[in-house]
DNA sequence: CGCTAGTCCTGTCTGC
DNA sequence: TGCAGACAGGACTAGC
């Protein structure tokens, strides 16, 4: 569920238990971890040195060499509660309890989240995408993307190996800030639209920070409470509700398997 | 290599 | 109230 904007709101959070440090760590869930060697014993007594995002990742620095890193999938929470308060609901998998009486706690029902331990960070992220609120993402970089390729650009914009964090509610809207239909295949927008959508997708995932993220449904920041991105979905499960540009109904296809909502009217 | 469909999992909502 | 079916902010993979 989480995208990049709702796990940028997270990270900022946690940052204020930058410099605290781990008294234990309780896993719940051994499924969760996605490597077969998690040595726990070596996170015990480490000092949290920085808190960072990258694409839909959440990232401990733990040191030079250690790097605890989560993953939301489609239903995860990361959330911090008193360590004196009992950790209630269902499905939390990971309580990390910290020497400032904070427990951040790792939640995710459907499991498609996960937990790594990572040495080398640049490596494990080798394979993503530039970051699309960067500097490296520029219109030139999104053409390169998108050219000689037909696969619909929506597919493209959810592929985290050449964007990372786009998710499917930012792409939806993205798409609709730059008036370009969803399955429109990539190598036929034009140079204009290129840069429209680049422009696009920058604005939307500000904004998306700005309000603290899109609870949809289940999705909550780290202190446990909802976003506000929710109220100015253009698009994003507005199906047979009016457009507000033009007052045509939004449509809902299927596009790689995943809902798209779109305008036929707005969109081109 | 590019692309699509299927798969993992639990919870919630809709319609009969 | 029960129950089946669809659907959900993600991302691998198998196969064409």
């Amino acid at each position: 569920m989480p995208e990049l904007p709702e796990v940028e709101t997270i990270v900022r959070a946690l940052q204020t238990n930058v410099g605290a440090s781990i008294k234990n760590i309780e896993i719940r869930r051994k499924d969760i971890l996605r490597l077969e060697e998690f040595p726990t014993a070596e996170l015990h007594g480490r000092t949290i040195k920085n808190i960072r995002r990258r694409g839909k990742f959440l990232i401990f620095e733990l040191g030079s060499d250690l790097n605890l890193i989560f993953h939301l999938g489609m239903s995860g929470r990361f959330y911090m509660q008193a360590a004196t308060e009992e950790p209630v609901e269902k499905h939390i998998h990971v309580i990390m309890n910290l020497n400032n009486g904070i427990s951040l706690i790792y939640q995710d029902p459907r499991r498609f989240g996960g937990v790594w331990l990572v040495r080398d960070r640049e490596r494990f992220f080798s394979n993503m995408g530039r970051e699309p609120l960067s500097s490296g993402f520029t219109a030139v970089y999104l053409e390169g993307i998108l050219k000689q390729r037909k696969a619909p650009v929506k597919n493209l914009l959810l592929n985290q190996h050449l964007i990372s964090g786009i998710g499917n509610i930012y792409a939806d809207e993205s798409l609709f800030t730059a008036g370009i239909r969803p399955d429109r295949p990539a190598a036929s927008l034009s140079r204009q639209e290129i840069k429209k959508l680049h422009r696009s997708i920058r604005k939307v995932l500000r904004q998306g920070i700005k309000l603290r993220g899109t609870t949809f449904r289940d999705y909550r920041d780290a202190f446990n409470e909802s976003g506000g991105f929710q109220d100015y979905l253009k698009v994003y499960g507005r199906q047979n509700q009016p457009c507000q540009q033009c007052g045509k109904l939004i449509q809902r296809i299927r596009i790689a398997g995943r809902s798209t909502h779109f305008c036929t009217n707005c969109q081109r």
